[in-house]
RNA sequence: GGGCGAAUACCAGAGUGGCCAAAUGGGGCAGACUGUAAAUCUGCUGGUUUAUACCUUCGGUGGUUCGAAUCCAUCUUCGCCCA
């Protein structure tokens, strides 16, 4: 993997563009990376990914691949991308989210993270090393170490001894992976992941740490999981500060269109999150201009192009009045549009963002841009 | 012409003497959703800007009763059956 930053925003602004090579294609950024947890994004078809949402890489999760299918099948398969047909990069998360998540599923001691399954409650050990070994056998271009994703209203000490955990995990997640082999002759990175919480000498012991690691690329993970948005920006310019920049940064599971603009504004070059398609799937719609409920009965003789100016072709062919009725009526292609649609949105706002880095006009753009996105519609 | 049944909030539909402003669904409105256990969850949905409070409601009218959506009489409308 091989990172070259192009421009700098300048004025006040960390944003940058810049170009990642991968074996499986270039990736222009700031990107965001459509979620597709189980190799699979919901309701979109990879051709749909390809030609309306323009999607440059996706991400998967090494925890639901593990359990279903299993390695077993993913490595008869080849890899993931043989086994789902998606040629472009892939991206996984170690699992690291499901410690968060499943919390009341797992138990963390120091050699690993224990789940009991969440479809059939068997316990299964997730550490630092296999996890690699599972990500091997996936074959993502892009692998994440294990780590502790810390509640964003943790206390210090409760911080404190989880990134020390995180760390001693890290050391070794590293170590493994540079012992180990790809599978399938593409070349795979290996991200680290700061933690430290709300923290902000934390953040920064996590910060330096994992700089003179000296990966490809770093994550930043721990934000947007319940502290103040304006103390998620404040990390992610802490963290950004130390941070190589040479390397591409990588802000996990964020976020809104707003909080997008805010992260590339900082110096983030890649985003994932479920909110464009999980929303999606609960009937809101996210626009340039604002958020649309489509369940609301001001749309049920709106015929108008869902958005006449949209990136996708959904946006053009279908109406409001249609799509409403689809939610209403409880169609499956509802959730599909939509889908399309917000995915499409976001790869357009990276796309724009990149676009004015390179002219030199981002941090106007922006301003002028994250009072518009939070209307609603 | 005769017989039977039914009329409940925007819709459907429970409730058959007090715990009923009235279950439940739908619809409507509002909110949530951030490295996906989510096509999910929460709240409101007669009025009175707040309410364990008051007012107006269960086809119309009139009764019985301390008390009626619930019982009685009658009228109206609708459905089914017999002529």
């Amino acid at each position: 993997m091989n990172f070259k930053v192009q421009a700098e925003a300048g004025g006040g602004s960390a944003a940058r563009a810049g170009t990642i090579t991968t074996d499986h294609g270039e990736i222009l950024t700031p990107i965001f990376m459509p979620v597709g947890t189980q190799g699979a994004i919901k309701g979109v078809h990879f051709s749909e990914m390809r030609e309306q949402v323009k999607a440059q890489i996706m991400l998967s999760n090494t925890y639901h691949l593990y359990l279903r299918p299993g390695m077993d099948i993913i490595g008869r398969a080849g890899g993931l991308h043989r086994f789902n047909g998606w040629d472009r990069p892939i991206l996984t998360d170690s699992g690291g989210f499901q410690v968060f998540s499943l919390s009341e599923r797992r138990k963390l001691t120091d050699e690993g993270a224990w789940f009991r399954s969440h479809i059939d409650g068997s316990k299964h050990l997730f550490t630092p090393e296999n996890v690699v070994d599972t990500q091997r056998i996936i074959g993502s271009d892009i692998m994440m170490a294990l780590d502790e994703c810390t509640p964003g209203d943790a206390d210090f000490d409760y911080a404190r001894r989880s990134l020390s955990l995180t760390r001693r995990w890290l050391d070794r997640g590293w170590k493994h992976f540079c012992e180990t082999e790809p599978h399938y002759g593409h070349s795979q990175a290996f991200f680290p992941i700061v933690q430290g919480c709300t923290y902000p000498e934390l953040r920064r012991e996590a910060a330096r740490h994992v700089a003179d690691l000296g990966a490809e690329g770093n994550a930043i993970g721990g934000l947007a999981v319940g502290e103040p948005t304006e103390v998620m920006y404040e990390m992610i310019e802490v963290v950004n500060d130390i941070l190589p920049k040479d390397r591409p940064r990588y802000l996990m599971g964020v976020g809104t269109p707003a909080n997008i603009l805010e992260a590339i504004d900082r110096g983030v070059d890649m985003m994932d999150c479920v909110m464009p398609t999980r929303n999606a799937r609960n009937g809101m719609l996210f626009t340039p201009y604002g958020t649309m409920n489509m369940r609301n009965r001001k749309w049920a003789d709106d015929f108008s192009p869902l958005q006449p100016d949209g990136a996708a072709e959904v946006d053009r062919i279908y109406s409001k009045a249609f799509v409403r009725h689809l939610f209403i009526a409880e169609e499956l292609l509802a959730m599909q549009i939509a889908s399309i649609h917000n995915l499409a949105f976001y790869l357009w706002l990276v796309g724009e963002a990149r676009r004015h880095i390179l002219a030199g006009d981002f941090p106007e753009w922006k301003r002028n841009m994250i009072p518009q996105l939070s209307r609603r519609l």
